[in-house]
DNA sequence: CGATAATAACTGACCCGTCAGTCATTATTA
DNA sequence: TAATAATGACTGACGGGTCAGTTATTATCG
């Protein structure tokens, strides 16, 4: 078996069995069980529990970062990239949601002792959005008096939180649909009236 | 002692570590240390581990949200009544960030494999914003096309994002002024222009 | 080519530190 | 002094990590 596609397997197993059971619950053993080896041998291309998480953030992480900058790089205008991205990131969500919760759910607890590019990887996503914000300042279509940092966290956020309640909900609606309404509630808000 | 009195005593420094270390990386012996006690007193007052955990969500995250109601019935109109939920909630993560961390971080992970009333309470909580959204849509000051499910669960991961970087980093900013950003934000969106 | 040697990949029994939970003993209180 | 509370030494389960041994693969040679 070629070592970089057995590497490949156990990082994917790691992926659905620390989404399912928690990294903390989760046992070693479990994560080669679902990859059909032995524990053991998890150890020939992971120096370490912790390492195996660690890898499927950074690199795993890293590849869904560039995808989605390459995607909203296809559209021009903030306004254009801003749906993009949100569009890109929801069918991320859809297409990848083991992932997405380890994301969610693992790397907030170990954010805080991990030291890693993890954390660079959401600071490299949170950067995408301010871009677009400021882009879309600079040509006058948003706001200028708008607060980028606050703006961009709870948009990151919002779509987070969606895609959570999503995944532990068991998938319950037609996520894709979601994405108009977040792109609609950020741009004009829920007021009904327009009032200047 | 009287016995409420350490009970309380312990849960605050379970709060505190379990903010600090994570539930999982967290000893026992470590809230008996942080409580002042020895650590086989703890199992006098709770079962469990797990038991402790279950008590903060429980009894903490309840007095939160019935304060927040409460606040919320102190205004009329559907507005006003989203800007104060969204002014208390972030007074409330600025004067308790360790229980407000807590909620945020461990109750992700545990949510999957408690069965509790926690996430009733989270429930509680968004059928108030839900509320507050149906009844601005009666009142014709919210969009009647708004997706009530959506925009509830944006408003409120926003403003959990918005917490989650303010404790990560150390709380950083002026959370306070935040409250203002996103306030306008969800009501009149990030569009320069009034467009219609 | 078949046999044999060398190498690489894999296995799982075992080791050992950790820590939740217990309980016999001691201190405190009424 | 009886009842209640608190202590902390102790236990046993658990699981991460190791490594001696096994199997599969590839290279070498007669």
């Amino acid at each position: 078996m070629d070592p970089e596609r057995r590497r490949q397997d156990i990082l994917q197993a790691a992926i659905a069995v620390f989404a399912r059971k928690g990294y903390y619950t989760a046992k070693v053993s479990d994560v080669a069980h679902e990859a059909g080896i032995a524990h053991g041998t998890v150890y020939l291309y992971f120096k370490s529990k912790e390492d195996l998480l660690l890898a499927i953030f950074t690199e795993k992480m890293g590849e869904m970062i560039d995808y989605i900058q390459e995607q909203v790089a296809t559209v021009i205008g903030a306004e254009s990239q801003l749906k993009r991205l949100i569009q890109v990131q929801i069918e991320l969500i859809e297409t990848y949601p083991e992932l997405t919760e380890l994301i969610l759910v693992e790397l907030r607890q170990s954010g805080k002792f991990l030291r890693s590019e993890a954390i660079d990887q959401i600071q490299r996503y949170l950067g995408i959005i301010q871009s677009i914000l400021e882009e879309g300042i600079a040509e006058k279509v948003f706001s200028d008096s708008l607060d980028v940092e606050v703006v961009s966290t709870i948009l990151y956020a919002g779509i987070e939180g969606l895609a959570t309640r999503w995944i532990l909900e068991g998938t319950p609606y037609a996520l894709g649909q979601a994405a108009d309404t977040v792109t609609r509630t950020f741009l004009d808000g829920i007021r009904s009236a327009r009032l200047s």
